[in-house]
DNA sequence: TCTTTGCAAACGAACGTTCATTCGCGAGTT
DNA sequence: AACTCGCGAATGAACGTTCGTTTGCAAAGA
């Protein structure tokens, strides 16, 4: 009964991710997501616990997710803008593959309840100190530059949600395009100087 | 009875921006509203019409407010770079002074209804397109490095958006020093070159 | 007196969830 | 081949609660 996976448990977890990106959690009834996977909503109850158990395994697959690539990039042995780099990819890779599970997991993680949320607060806190502990490392290698990398951190996070809201894959912009374009734009900034600047691709 | 303002109704406003923000519109009940504002909720309706007046209220007037804002810009006789500068700037104070009112209307408007939600998105749009129109002329111009002004669009506007969630102001961090380090995040860019960079302030 | 403001009570609708039941199907027994 | 037993999966009905809103009425201010 457990040697293969259960894909409708699954099913019903994929179209709640889409339904709470959509409509947010509160506004999302289970009789909607009952309806989006085809089926009553009293029948959603044999495959899974709660409607926030739902929220929660969102929630936990996908910070659980971030920190282990964080991990991954903490132990390259690469200069620090490097890390960086390597971490917006990621961070801008996941958003286009994932987009309805980490948009979930960016804006509903508040509807948590209280055990899970503080849990969850105290791995995002985690995953933000280490980031910044990196960040701190580029600015004294001189790779970086920022005075307060708290500022800079969480405006590159935010740079990046319009992903979960707008990104469409193959609608004209391809999703490589759009990474090198907002590593560009993050990392050698708006302003063109005097110079050109064609040799940065 | 039109001759002067009406305070209690600002007031339950300025509540009812506070809750969306916190909870979200869909999480904020009425009796939490009432509770807020300290009367029962079936007083609110000598003021407000409905719930969704509420949310319609605060998009429009900060629809307006950002309009408003972009036609100054426009008029100015300054090169383009600076007058992407003086919208960037305008974000990011508005993001600041007027954090309650201004998340609802980037986070809450989908919750509007119908003959609303469509004119708010086309504010919206018309918005975005025109400062695209500015980021192209400044590409033109040679004084903006970018190749999809629309990414480069999105990824400003969102680039702000922890503002409306984790700014407090005050502490430790002030408006000034956010908004400066953020311009220079956002125009030069993360990665120092070779060369010093102090002397773009 | 007329208007404004507040409140308690109540409204129908929708919410998340539970319940008893039924259906379909594979395994075990004759 | 016929029977039945167990069981996962689906259901409609109903639960208790909360939702946004309406109503009737009393107190206060003009």
């Amino acid at each position: 009964m457990e040697k293969a996976e259960k894909p409708k448990k699954q099913h019903i977890l994929e179209n709640a991710a889409v339904l709470f990106r959509d409509k947010g959690y509160s506004a999302t009834s289970m009789r909607d997501l009952a309806r989006s996977v085809g089926l009553q909503a009293s029948s959603l109850y044999n495959h899974i616990e709660s409607k926030e158990k739902l929220l929660q395994e969102i929630c936990l697959a996908n910070a659980l997710k971030f920190l282990s690539m964080m991990e991954k990039v903490e132990a390259m042995d690469i200069p620090v803008a490097e890390k960086v780099e390597q971490l917006l990819r990621l961070h801008i890779r996941t958003a286009i593959q994932d987009v309805t599970s980490v948009t979930s997991f960016n804006d509903e993680w508040r509807h948590l309840g209280e055990p899970y949320l503080s849990d969850f607060k105290e791995m995002r806190r985690d995953y933000e100190q280490r980031f910044i502990h990196i960040l701190r490392q580029g600015i004294e290698a001189g790779e970086i530059r920022a005075q307060e990398p708290q500022i800079v951190l969480y405006t590159l996070f935010s740079s990046l949600r319009w992903l979960y809201d707008w990104f469409q894959p193959g609608k004209r912009l391809s999703a490589t395009d759009v990474e090198e374009e907002i590593l560009n734009l993050l990392f050698y900034g708006l302003r063109c100087s005097s110079e050109l600047d064609s040799e940065n691709v």
